[in-house]
RNA sequence: GCGUCGGUACUCAAGUGGUCAACGAGGGGAGACUGUAAAUCUCCUGACCUUGGUCUUCGAAGGUUCGAAUCCUUCCCGGCGCACCA
């Protein structure tokens, strides 16, 4: 337990609501229960849970992220729980076993995470954000701590979750230490004894897992905030293993070309969850969308204010020009490579790493995919010298030749 | 333990002695059309030289054969059923 000095709550009505409606899925145990505590002035802590499995935050993190701001804002304490241990596990998967990673892959991983997340939570100050690592409780636990936490919960609830549902439908194997996933995850709540815990709505069984443990071991009610997914109109989540994400070390420009691929159906949904536009400019899109107009301005207002959030103002500004030039007018980007020509495309193409293999670039070239930027003409074989000129490769690959 | 079915490229999934670098679908890349959208049409999607070929791949290792992803043996992993269950 720490004393410090408790700023002061924010018990606003209107910020209230839109912490528990904006971009929420769903809350337990219900809205009014969170509401009345929050109402109160009570200080409580919330926290939300990643696990380290990737090299960078990407844009799916940033909801509960940022909903976890809005909370800290409001004067509360919020932790920042990174599943050091949990990701040498291996979460279910929908399909399989997630491939437990290692130690050494899991530090590597960790180190982008607090920096990334330092641009939206505030480590520092009076009200700090703590940050947290479940090796911290879960890896001093023995065989009869698990045990314990085991009685707790059966087989069948385990089984309501529609994963494993799914794999025995599907005649797929389920590991034990499958089951313990959520009860792991779900302990990090005990340890932390935290008033609530925030996820993605993918994360609501482990949420729920762990308010039943809290309840269960200490007596108390957590409660639950679980967010929307970020998805596209297929309701295909947007996500590391979908490929469609966008991660939080991209550059501005990258960034910005990523959002503007996205189809028109997320536009309302990615204003409404990972911007901070107000509801009335919510509103207005949807009138503008539905009215016709051209929804590329509408994402291009997205992609901004999504790159305003992770990089500010000025770097914005600076992709969306560089979007514009390059993109709608067909110019050239300004950053290029530049490299001495004189020798077969081929061997240029291969030392830039503008391509994985030599098959792969003589197949570009008989696709009509590499092409001179100002003439247009078209390079036909991948033998013949590179001569000075900038020329693009597909859509996103340039190269200027000195 | 016994029986039985299965393990194929990024994913799903055909193929069950030569015509298999391996059907098809998804994903990815490229071209056309565009708003770097979606939809649609076309092409490509193991590596290396290249009209053709060489090499590496179908859970692992051996074997049979002129020739295997396909047959045999052993092993590893999984599903299901039966048996066992202090």
């Amino acid at each position: 337990m720490f004393f410090q000095k408790k700023p002061h709550i924010n018990t606003d009505e209107q910020k209230i609501e839109q912490f528990l409606t904006r971009g929420v899925e769903a809350v337990f145990p219900n809205k009014a229960f969170i509401q009345s505590k929050m109402k109160k002035g009570e200080s409580l802590t919330l926290y939300l849970g990643i696990d380290p499995t990737g090299p960078t935050l990407h844009i799916g993190h940033l909801v509960p992220i940022r909903k976890l701001s809005e909370f800290q804002k409001l004067g509360h304490q919020i932790i920042f729980l990174v599943g050091d241990f949990t990701a040498t596990i291996g979460d279910p998967d929908k399909t399989s076993v997630r491939k437990p990673l290692t130690r050494d892959e899991v530090l590597s991983n960790l180190k982008e995470y607090k920096k990334q997340a330092s641009r939206f939570i505030d480590f520092t100050g009076a009200n700090k954000a703590l940050f947290r690592f479940n090796s911290e409780w879960l890896s001093k636990m023995n065989f009869k701590d698990v045990l314990d936490l085991a009685a707790l919960m059966t087989v069948d609830q385990m089984l309501k979750r529609d994963m494993f549902k799914k794999r025995i439908a599907e005649e797929k194997p389920i590991h034990i230490h499958e089951f313990m996933y959520p009860l792991m995850q779900g302990y990090d709540s005990v340890a932390l004894d935290v008033d609530g815990e925030v996820g993605g709505n993918d994360q609501t069984f482990n949420m729920l897992a762990g308010r039943d443990l809290l309840k269960q071991i200490k007596n108390k009610e957590k409660f639950v905030i679980a967010m929307k997914l970020l998805t596209d109109p297929t309701g295909k989540k947007m996500g590391k293993s979908e490929g469609n994400m966008v991660a939080l070390n991209q550059t501005p420009e990258d960034m910005f070309g990523k959002v503007m691929s996205w189809s028109d159906g997320m536009i309302v949904p990615a204003f409404e969850i990972v911007t901070d536009v107000s509801i009335d400019t919510l509103q207005d899109i949807k009138h503008k969308l539905v009215g016709g107009e051209n929804p590329k301005n509408l994402k291009i207002k997205l992609a901004s204010e999504i790159v305003t959030l992770c990089f500010g103002e000025k770097e914005s500004e600076q992709a969306r020009h560089a979007f514009e030039q390059t993109f709608s007018k067909g110019e050239v980007p300004e950053d290029i490579e530049e490299v001495s020509g004189g020798k077969a495309w081929i061997d240029v193409a291969i030392e830039q790493s503008l391509v994985e293999s030599k098959g792969e670039f003589r197949r570009l070239i008989e696709g009509g995919a590499v092409s001179e930027m100002t003439t247009g003409e078209k390079i036909t074989d991948p033998n013949t010298v590179a001569v000075t000129g900038v020329y693009k490769i597909g859509k996103r690959r340039f190269i200027k030749i000195i």
